[in-house]
DNA sequence: AAACGTTATTTGATCGTTCAACTTAGTGAT
DNA sequence: ATCACTAAGTTGAACGATCAAATAACGTTT
């Protein structure tokens, strides 16, 4: 039998196919018993709406873009798998699908954003790694395209709770302070940080974490801290250096970083009782080698981004509004630095 | 100003909208003169077709599917987000869109697909882990669904290479063998395998790959073969076993296990001078601990079924027609077993 | 100059929905 | 009996493209 339609619909049941429309899109409107009736036939024949015709129509495709970033290390997939999934699932619970595409740099995403926007109907977006100075914010704001953003704006004058997009992010700070907090616990006093270069917002966030519980504690130590482009080898040399500088443990600002200090810890001295190096992200590595890690609420993340921006979408104005900026805790995952030897990661 | 449409093009232009339509589908049937004009115009006012009104009228939306597995061990996250920028990249490249979903299970995937082709009209789907007595598989050639899959068809009677779906596929026999070599050239005798449960495809082609280069080495090991599920404590829990069965070396399925099975070796004895334990998948953890693994070239993979599945779904006929099944070669990512402690893994 | 064959371009119909305006019937107030 | 109002359902038009068939333009041949 031929695919069904509404008017194929509607002439074997005898209404027209507004009725049948109508029970789809706004029952209420339909007297309840021709509802049943009308429901019923379609469950029967197993009816689906064309989206194409429904896109056309309503100019809405229920799709939402994310873009794919480059593999730099490989470490932090793993995150992605996570949150991808995770926004997957969220979308698909409210009806929304998702739509990958990839971009090299950020130029290129806001210029694949004229394309899917047209050559793909894309509802909305959904933005990672927002930085200082985003101009890929900017101009969705400027065209009026809904996105939500993983990642607060980063700007030095403006509150990001007043930003006018909804976001929703990690407090990483507070993950590397109580992560100094530890450290400082257990007796270490000079504690350095191993982090990016400064102007990256979420990488500067880190760092004042580690900076606000050395000053709470009374211990200043600007001059443990390093700042180094993301990798493995890059973590491992400024290691080196703290600890020529008199450095007893070090924070990172991630799992890349904290490996690299983690080789040339264990270089050094043998592996301590307690946790001298701390990561951020608690990828997969740092279970495998008993690094301890500020871990992020990734699912929960993305199951709120989606949350507004359908939100968003649907133009629900204020009832049930979800919060348009949310600031997430970030828990630590506190392991044993006995790299293959301990039991700690084998749990 | 309005957004440009067919019809506000071919007003402006003074040509009829069918012709402004065959200069993007059709180019030839236009007359070079005003070809360019109108494709000048096009540029002009930034016109981009319709992606709805296009895919009511054609019944084609550009749009792959492809699955989210369910995350379990982290570890592999990282090959996934390599595969799907990959294959982002790659559909990109031929004008089509990947779309995600989740499914929990197969028949979970299965019941996807129905409402995908409706609400979404995907045209066509990527596949991923095939395995024995493939439902996804059936059901999809039952209704004529294209799809390729990452992962050959697996059955003890037919040949993959007759296979009526499209597949691409690494071996991952060849691998393992390549792995099994390299520890039989160093001196081992007694290699050990730590794989699957038998009935996996996958699992069973890397298990036959260990068995063929001992039996080309005139070394039988039979009783040196455990199967387990993936996990990194599974593994560690193999090798107890397979080094009181007298193994001193041993090939794993996964990197998973793989780390387990290092885990216990580096409890046993110091690290030697050249690899003792081989992985499979080549993971960032495998990179992090210094263990040598058999890597996939995964983007190729992605590539070459988006090429395949692409060219299916344009039925292009013959020309130029790319492989349906394809059989990539892995690597062996040989590195020094001294995790945190030699700079192999710094490179 | 008429007939023909190509090539270039146009026109009408259609894909399957939803929107907006309209009809019809029923209810209750004036 | 008239009017106003709501509820239930109908109809024509529109969204923006492509397909199929018809027409116009143009150089060649007879």
């Amino acid at each position: 039998m031929a695919k069904a339609t509404l008017v194929s619909l509607a002439e074997s049941l005898g209404v027209s196919r507004q009725t049948i429309s109508n029970v789809i899109n706004a029952p209420h409107r339909v007297k309840p018993e021709t509802r049943l009736r009308v429901e019923h036939a379609i469950a029967e024949s197993g009816y689906r709406p064309s989206s194409a015709a429904r896109q056309l129509r309503t100019r809405r495709s229920m799709n939402l873009g994310i873009r794919m970033m480059p593999v730099v290390d490989g470490i932090n997939g793993s995150i992605l798998d996570r949150f991808l999934h995770a926004l997957t699932e969220a979308a698909q619970g409210d009806g929304y699908r998702l739509t990958l595409f990839s971009a090299a740099t950020d130029d290129d995403e806001v210029r694949q954003y004229e394309d899917l926007l047209n050559v793909a109907d894309l509802d909305g977006f959904v933005l990672t790694g927002t930085h200082h100075g985003d101009q890929r914010t900017a101009w969705l704001l400027e065209h009026e395209i809904p996105f939500a953003s993983f990642g607060r704006p980063w700007s030095d004058t403006e509150d990001p709770f007043s930003s006018l997009h909804p976001w929703v992010d990690v407090d990483g700070g507070a993950g590397t302070e109580q992560a100094t907090r530890l450290l400082l616990d257990q007796g270490h006093t000079a504690i350095g940080f191993i982090g990016w270069p400064t102007g990256s917002g979420a990488g500067d966030d880190r760092r004042t974490g580690w900076r606000r519980a050395l000053q709470a504690a009374g211990v200043f130590a600007d001059q443990l801290d390093v700042e180094v482009h993301d990798g493995v080898p890059a973590g491992a040399r400024a290691a080196e250096q703290l600890i020529a500088a008199g450095a007893t443990a070090v924070v990172c600002a991630s799992d890349s970083l904290a490996l690299g200090a983690l080789a040339t810890f264990r270089g050094h001295h043998p592996a301590p009782a307690t946790p001298d190096v701390i990561g951020f992200d608690d990828t997969p590595v740092a279970t495998a080698v008993g690094l301890s890690s500020v871990a992020q609420p990734i699912e929960d993340a993305a199951r709120q981004i989606i949350r507004v921006l359908t939100h968003t979408l649907s133009g629900d104005a204020e009832s049930g509004r979800p919060d348009k900026h949310l600031l997430l805790r970030p828990t630590l995952a506190q392991r044993f630095p006995h790299p293959l030897a301990g039991d700690g990661w084998l749990a």
